[in-house]
DNA sequence: GTATGTGAAAAGCTTCACAGCG
DNA sequence: CGCTGTGAAGCTTTTCACATAC
């Protein structure tokens, strides 16, 4: 890649899109860099060097070039990169232009909270169904939407275009409902139920299991006190202090 | 290491623990071991193979066995591992033979969700403490916790030795909470706010942002429709079905 | 015979450091 | 002169394949 690629843009439909094949890593921080150029937009910035973006974005800039240069973006030597270009470049990258579909399965504690989040509808996405099992549920009005059977999943699946679920039930009932998606077409599931779920090569799965977060801070609290009880051990709070770099964000 | 490290046991405090360290890619795969051995043990299996545990964990068996490695964990050749031996193993190099102190702060949709989040309880944690700024919450009940003012947050960390703290609020207070966590002296922050904290290098933070991982899943959604669309483009649903393989999942 | 534990190879990712362009 | 884009180096993680132990 030694020309430069004025990679496929937004509105531009002329040719093929020609994909760009990402590395697995720099697709999991893309996002993050939304959301850290849509802030510096908010702040009036027109430009924003490789520097400044990686600060608001908690990653070096070498990474963050070589992230970008993924894309046949393109920055302005001695400038930067334009703001507005590139959110609309990592928007079209990411599929956000469509606003995508979403629908959510469980509708106990966490889906409840999670029919309501507004990040999602604020981000690219709406969530235009929600499904439990239990009859009790059913019918329920949250946020504006009504509580459907799961029976229904494949119908209203169909009519609005379903292609991405949520899995909010409790584990036992997830892989059924993982099958169900499936079967309704849905070819992304992002899963809060703990365990692994089975399917079929062309869909999907990203989980997130709240118990497993704490447990690896468990670990590294672990392990700093049985430093600190041990060899050079700094007594209580003290470090070089206010690094931020990278949060170990959700990955791979 | 050539020699079998029967690696320092739950219960001995003989010597130094001599913490093994662990690669971060291995650690973050642990608590997927766990669960997957603790349903192992449920269903009365007293022994598992490499490959056993690995389908059950959705990895595979080489990675599995280098991961068992790396604790100096032992099975038996020609046998597999003791489930409930490596069990205690595990959970002891988690740490989550403490059943640790968790607070959180912002009791609002997802605080809401979390609070009363049972998978946190029945995996090695006790959340003791929800706190709040917005004064028509403070005095809510909810789970049979008081919703505090976030001003007592030093004063209580302090009476329950909380090192874990849980961010559930919009993102223009997740930096002031964190502040005010580390300044109580939590040193593991796992955050559901958008963005990115800035810490003392001494306090992990981890974090979990929702939009993110719907935004990626549409990356993914972006590029199947864009392949379907073109080369040998098999046409809707069909693929070699149901290879289970490694959720990707929260990491790093 | 069977399944673990592990060196060694391969792949993937990050960091460095600087050429080259604006 | 400053900042991007990128080969090359270094590091981490995964995979392979087999010697080793039960």
């Amino acid at each position: 890649m030694s020309q430069q690629r004025h990679g496929s843009t937004p509105g531009e439909a002329g040719g093929v899109p020609a994909f760009p094949d990402l590395p697995e890593a720099t697709i999991a921080r893309l996002p993050e860099y939304l959301r850290a150029l849509h802030h510096l937009a908010e702040t009036g910035a027109e430009t924003v060097s490789s520097e400044g973006l990686a600060a608001a974005a908690g990653v070096n800039s070498a990474k963050l070039r070589k992230d970008l240069s993924h894309l046949g973006s393109y920055g302005t030597r001695g400038v930067g990169y334009d703001v507005s270009l590139l959110v609309a470049q990592i928007e079209y990258i990411l599929g956000l232009d469509e606003n995508r579909a979403v629908c959510l399965v469980g509708v106990g504690n966490l889906g409840h909270a999670l029919a309501g989040y507004a990040g999602f509808a604020s981000r690219g996405f709406r969530v235009v169904a929600l499904f439990d099992t239990d009859p009790r549920k059913v019918g329920e009005q949250i946020n504006g939407l009504t509580v459907r059977h799961i029976d229904d999943l494949e119908r209203i699946a169909a009519e609005e275009s379903i292609a991405i679920g949520v899995i909010a039930t409790p584990p036992g009932t997830a892989q059924t409902v993982a099958d169900a998606l499936v079967a309704a077409g849905v070819t992304s599931i992002l899963n809060f139920a703990p365990g692994v779920l089975s399917v079929p090569s062309n869909v999907d799965v990203r989980k997130v299991d709240l118990a497993i977060e704490l447990q690896i801070l468990s670990f590294h609290e672990h392990r700093k006190a049985s430093l600190t009880a041990l060899p050079g051990g700094r007594s209580a709070a003290a470090s070089p202090d206010k690094l931020p770099d990278n949060q170990k964000a959700v990955g791979s």
